[in-house]
DNA sequence: CTTGACCTTAGAGTCAACTCTAAGCTTATA
DNA sequence: TATAAGCTTAGAGTTGACTCTAAGGTCAAG
């Protein structure tokens, strides 16, 4: 049984975070201290685990919520709803790189046109095309 | 001169973004009518133009401030702050790209090792892979 | 028995860039 | 003149994932 204090030192998440995941219906701790400190057992720090390593593959709470409800009972679910989730995340990301990948060119482009130099700002080409305006407008997520 | 609903409709930016930007010092109409109604003139119209091509390339309104400053007394600035800023952001781009494209390999590997199919999760290879934590870490940026 | 580290809670604050609301003027059209 | 559309302001709400605070209870070591 581990304290919150150690299962954040063993996870790398704070307390806080700890906490946090908790009020959101993520984690909990199976038992509790008479003096109410949280105590997780294996299983609570399996599921610890399981959120952590969703979370560093990209998944947002919302989604790990669905794979927790899916993990609990593996029976009542199919791979496809698993899959299901992870191809939207997918498209998420991809979409994400995408628009990123478009502002890294304009950007590239701009820093290439530039001197750099410790000329003053009156002739440069990155000033003026922006004041020009041309530069291709990227597809800015709105979510 | 310009209504603000007019430049909205010119720039694409919401009559409510051009208040914040203007709340934000980026931008302002030179002119009231007496009634207090914003009035745009040209110089103002190309300033907002330049925010908004700058926030296309994937400026944050932090930095804009910044190249708006330049933009406004180029004598007193060089090159080299408009590159220094530029490359800043280029940078973040990259980073946030690097962390994206982690994700998506994981999340891709994740997607080519299920069925997808309508079988029961029990035996998902997705939900092994979260649940022995075999995937690597990806570097979450935390800004 | 005291000190200090650790624990609890509800709830507020943070960041970025909007987005919206309320309450009340103004202006153009019918 | 009445109605609707458009403008003003200060200020609150949104999103996601934390992050922190205040006020207080608990526990082990010396
Ligand atoms: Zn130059
Ligand atoms: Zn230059
Ligand atoms: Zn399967
Ligand atoms: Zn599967």
């Amino acid at each position: 049984m581990l304290k919150i204090s150690e299962l954040s030192a063993q996870s790398g998440l704070s307390a806080h975070t700890l906490r946090f995941y908790e009020k959101n219906g993520l984690i909990n701790a199976s038992s509790r201290s008479e003096a109410g400190y949280r105590y997780y057992n294996e299983a609570d720090v399996r599921r610890v685990e399981f959120v952590k390593t969703a979370r560093n593959a990209g998944f947002s709470l919302e989604d790990i919520a669905q794979l927790l409800s899916i993990r609990v009972d593996k029976q009542s679910h199919s791979c496809q709803e698993v899959t299901d989730l992870t191809r939207h995340k997918l498209h998420e990301v991809n979409a994400k790189i995408d628009e990123l990948q478009s502002m890294q060119q304009t950007l590239q482009i701009l820093l290439d046109s530039c001197c750099g130099g410790p000329e003053k700002a009156t002739h440069c080409s990155i000033m003026e095309a922006l004041d020009e305006g041309e530069i291709r407008d990227q597809a800015r997520s709105k979510k």
